[in-house]
DNA sequence: ACAATTTCTCAAAACGCTTTGGGCGCTAAC
DNA sequence: GTTAGCGCCCAAAGCGTTTTGAGAAATTGT
């Protein structure tokens, strides 16, 4: 707690209605004593209270994040951290804070009432949508302005996100696969009561169907995703009659445990097999160096992160009306896990 | 925004004192009309304004995380979202907000003495302290109630702290090698400008020396802890005129990165060549299932973000005078990636 | 039955800021 | 030389709470 504005004004001899609008910008103080104020603001180290500003203004100049935490399985998405930061980056250049709530998921739409009645943020970014998502409605019903990272299904209502290209970027790693001769490809997915790992799917299976190949329900599974479920999944599925030759998957971390299970029967990752990971370009999971190890579809999460949280910012501002909606394309950059197929 | 408190009075005709008295369990207050506004408060959804409260108390409800992004090597600690969501929890439970700041750490000190002086919080938690870090010399002098998660050396005034032990850890995880007939142990630390890293490699030197073991320079490295620098970390080891028989190191990430170059050699695990990991059990990077993968020095970072919210609840709220410290110890768990030396 | 308590309630001030609605002293205009 | 206009500044109200200091009503004591 620092000094109070009363207090700067008495010490400069103003009342504080001017040193307030000399610190604020407004054109009805004269230079030389607008000068004057923020010197001695700078001097005294001044920063206005948060709480008063805000009482007075009626705005947090907050946004909040709530990160649910399935209460079944729980995993902290690893995307977060990324995104967090980038989004981090956008409020800060804005001079907004940003308040996280995690909260178990069964919790989370009280979170969201309780935020926005407490008025303790003016707008909120919604994480991790399902593929059936009632925050959207709930918050849409709320009238606070929000954006989704992701987009929800069966939602008639408009509603401002920010998204990759899924399905487009699942279809083009599968058609890029079967230009490669593949035709026994696997889906290794994320949960799908996602929605991205829904729209994924739907890109992999558009990319088999168009191609005329047979959707093989034992060549697609889905879990959260971690390193040691892509072991299980590449050794459960090389042990399959007729095992499939190339492997599409949602992460990174799956992909590292594809990788060991397929080098652990002995086969070599663009040779005997092909891999293709979707990776977010998690800053703590480099897909080697200058020259990808891993053949991916890729889209910095943390770009994503900046770019929603701008966007959000437009909203809260009244710079621009809602809906506002952006959809990214994922890169599809080619690395040494891929390989034409060989009999 | 929800309904305010003087419109609850209002409808009820009372008076907003009575109100406020009645929601705050104070005690002069008519218990039949305490349950009649309960009830209205509830039925009307009101919630309490953040900001004009914080005015009237003078505290934030709120506690401070600023999360460093270092200028140089944009990661984010992998660590960060586990220790977030186990703070997250804890500071639910007691009705407070977290507010985050990223930042690049240039900017850091700014961040602390912005949040301090607008009064936005009413504590902080330091993050990812260095082995040199300014930082609580710096919350210190300011003033404010705040927690490191970790130590910093060379401060002289007492802060409080919340970290595991780390130079036992290793110490013991090295002690362990040497057990098992290991003398040429490699350490594949994190950046050693982390204060926890000078400890670790402290408990492996220490253990090594103890055991009458030389230091080989060449067998220690540290960086930045993913999965490309633990493969080149054991592919280049290993090609050493003596290479190493067993390693330590910081990070699951690492862990992984040396599986691989190892078994890209044609080496096994618990075999030919031993690993030790450290494993925050972070719920997105699983050690295996219910038998470990790795033999790990394994401590919850979950838990310690829950621990460090409520230490740093009980000073904010004055029910313990700072000072608080609590050093957590690590669980040595064996897995299968250790094995006795065989020539 | 009257004073002394206790119970319950309220009006008003305070928290630190922004914003509204003047007001004072100049200069420009007629 | 009055009026109008402008530039600069201020007092006071208001934001939604909590908290202080009192007061009315009900209860108790004698």
């Amino acid at each position: 707690m620092g000094i109070t504005l009363k207090e700067l004004a008495a010490a400069l001899d103003l009342s504080p209605t001017t040193v307030s609008r000399a610190l604020n910008g407004y054109p009805e103080v004269n230079e030389a004593t607008r000068q004057r104020v923020q010197l001695a603001a700078r001097k005294a180290g001044y920063q206005p209270n948060t709480r008063a500003k805000g009482l007075a203004t009626g705005r947090a100049h907050a946004i909040g994040h709530v990160i649910p935490l399935s209460t079944s399985h729980e995993i902290v998405n690893p995307i977060f951290a990324d995104f967090i930061a980038g989004a981090g980056e956008s409020y800060s250049r804005a001079g907004y804070d940003m308040v996280l709530s995690v909260v178990a998921d069964d919790a989370e739409e009280d979170a969201y009432r309780s935020l926005i009645a407490r008025g303790t943020v003016d707008g909120l970014m919604v994480h991790a949508p399902r593929h059936h998502d009632s925050r959207v409605a709930l918050l849409s019903e709320l009238g606070c302005p929000f954006m989704v990272h992701g987009r929800t299904s069966e939602v008639t209502s408009p509603y401002s996100w920010l998204d990759i290209n899924n399905k487009r970027a699942f279809q083009r790693a599968t058609e890029f696969l079967i230009e490669l001769g593949h035709k026994r490809i696997a889906l290794i997915n994320g949960l799908e009561t996602m929605d991205f790992a829904i729209r994924r799917r739907n890109g992999y299976e558009s990319a088999m169907q168009a191609a005329g190949l047979a959707l093989d329900p034992a060549l697609i599974r889905s879990a959260e995703m971690t390193e040691p479920f892509g072991y299980r999944a590449a050794q459960e599925m090389m042990r399959q009659p007729v095992p499939p030759t190339a492997f599409l998957t949602s992460s990174m971390l799956v992909a590292y445990g594809l990788r060991r299970g397929l080098v652990d029967l002995g086969l070599t990752l663009g040779r005997e097999v092909s891999v293709i990971t979707h990776d977010d370009d998690l800053s703590y999971l480099p897909n080697g160096g200058d020259v990808p190890l891993f053949t991916a579809t890729r889209s910095s999460v943390r770009e994503a992160g900046r770019k929603a949280a701008n966007m959000l910012l437009e909203v809260v501002t009244g710079r621009a009306a809602p809906p506002l909606t952006c959809l990214m394309e994922a890169a599809l950059v080619v690395g040494s896990s891929t390989g034409r197929l060989r009999q």
